[in-house]
DNA sequence: GCAAAAGTGTTGTCCTTACACCCATGC
DNA sequence: GCATGGGTGTAAGGACAACACTTTTGC
């Protein structure tokens, strides 16, 4: 809260005004939001992208963007383009990075601000598909609009470095999931194998899964217990880790 | 490299004409860079700071910013300001955060993009002095204009995980520096007391560290040897841990 | 009964931690 | 000679990596 909120335009004081003649004084740009919005699905890690309105990109693949209106917070922004394009709120939503190139965009100078979000693609059955909206494997995608390919590498290092130290893995699976899920998301995101029992014990030790007294149905094969993440306890005991390593 | 940037204003094929007025519909923010630049003197972590312009803030701190100009790269922008505040080209820089909250700037409407930067401050003796410019100890920094505390908060975080990680510490120190400095640029930032022995082994096993055959002088106890760090051997081998750690 | 994945323990290695004494220099 | 920090080693405990067999279910 600042004063000059309080005080309307035929009555702003001497400071206040120093302060909006000098904003008025700086160069203004457009905006948008990108958001890279990450599923996992039949054990790869996929991506929800968009063909191009634009002719010169037609038929390309972008990320679900969109301008920032006057007045919106970029957090606000990048809740109202998840909302408009998947019809999902409560979504893992965070700030990567701020793009700005001047050249972009083809039609101008446009900067944009990119957020990351993880969601369930079961929870999300894709009821809208304008501009072809469809999930992508992510190591399948190779050409896209814009400076989106380079964007969607920068997001794809942030999810794995941060999947690594924060539990996002369980924001992409149901909220009941099995070990051999959980193991699978890693997996697929850090690109290796990774030894069953070891995983298991790791995760366990962590002390965050409850076991629901639920066995996993409609498998072929023999169905495994499904826990869920307790992110009440997460918070309240997250590490504080000090040390050197690199 | 776009099409549209071969193309003259009078000129412009009917695709780059849907982009730009595609563009020209966005609506405009003015755009600032602010640097948060540390520094580490006399066993303390310091920030540079001024005293703001703005007569509702007079007194007040505030980070090290200007607006961006036009078609001006945020990076660019980033170490324009800081060359113009400090006149040291060649520093440690990296976007950090974008903030945006429409109520942060009194004057209005400013996003701006924050950028941290590590230097040393020996190696910038402060000839310039303009709004008092100074070095202020990050923790006894009480008030700040603007959104200046939250962001001085963010990025302090942001130094504490980075530097465990990354070795920023000897972008804070003199090219040759003692283990004592090394050890105590951590235990400032992390604020905890290091076991000296350990820290040593530790330092030493990662073998980045050129013992440059010289001893520090002017010190008024026993002199401790002088090294170098090996960014370039840092650079070939920087671990690549994959595991789950939260 | 067979395919597919669930579930489970042990051992060796390595890393981390805790801890104490003598040494070199400036004053 | 005394104050200050430099420089060093070891032992115990904890974390991680490697590794194989039995069990349960669907078909």
């Amino acid at each position: 809260m600042t004063e000059s909120q309080h005080i309307d335009g035929q009555n702003l004081s001497i400071q206040d005004k120093n302060a909006v003649d000098l904003v008025k004084s700086y160069p203004t740009v457009p905006l948008t939001v990108d958001c890279v919005i990450f599923g996992f699905d039949e054990n790869a890690l996929k991506v929800l992208l968009i063909k191009s309105d634009l002719m010169q990109f037609q038929g390309k693949l972008t990320l679900l963007g969109d301008n920032v209106q006057s007045n919106e917070d970029l957090d606000t922004a990048a809740i109202r383009v998840l909302k408009q394009r998947t019809g999902m709120s409560d979504v893992y939503l965070e700030q990567v990075h701020t793009f700005s190139k001047p050249d972009r965009h083809p039609g101008g100078r446009v900067i944009t601000t990119v957020y990351a979000s993880l969601l369930n693609i079961k929870h999300y059955e894709l009821l809208l598909h304008d501009n072809e909206l469809k999930w992508h494997p992510v190591n399948q995608i190779t050409e896209m609009a814009f400076d989106h390919s380079m964007i969607l590498e920068t997001c794809t290092q942030w999810l794995r470095k941060r999947i690594q130290e924060h539990p996002l893995a369980f924001n992409l699976l149901p909220v009941k999931f099995s070990l051999r899920q959980l193991q699978s998301v890693y997996e697929a995101i850090l690109n290796v194998k990774l030894d069953r029992r070891n995983f298991r014990k790791k995760v366990a030790s962590t002390g965050f899964l409850c076991d629901t007294d639920e066995m996993e149905t409609n498998v072929t094969h023999r169905p495994g217990k499904l826990y869920t993440f307790d992110f009440k306890l997460y918070n309240q005991k997250k590490r504080n880790f000090i040390g050197i390593d690199f």
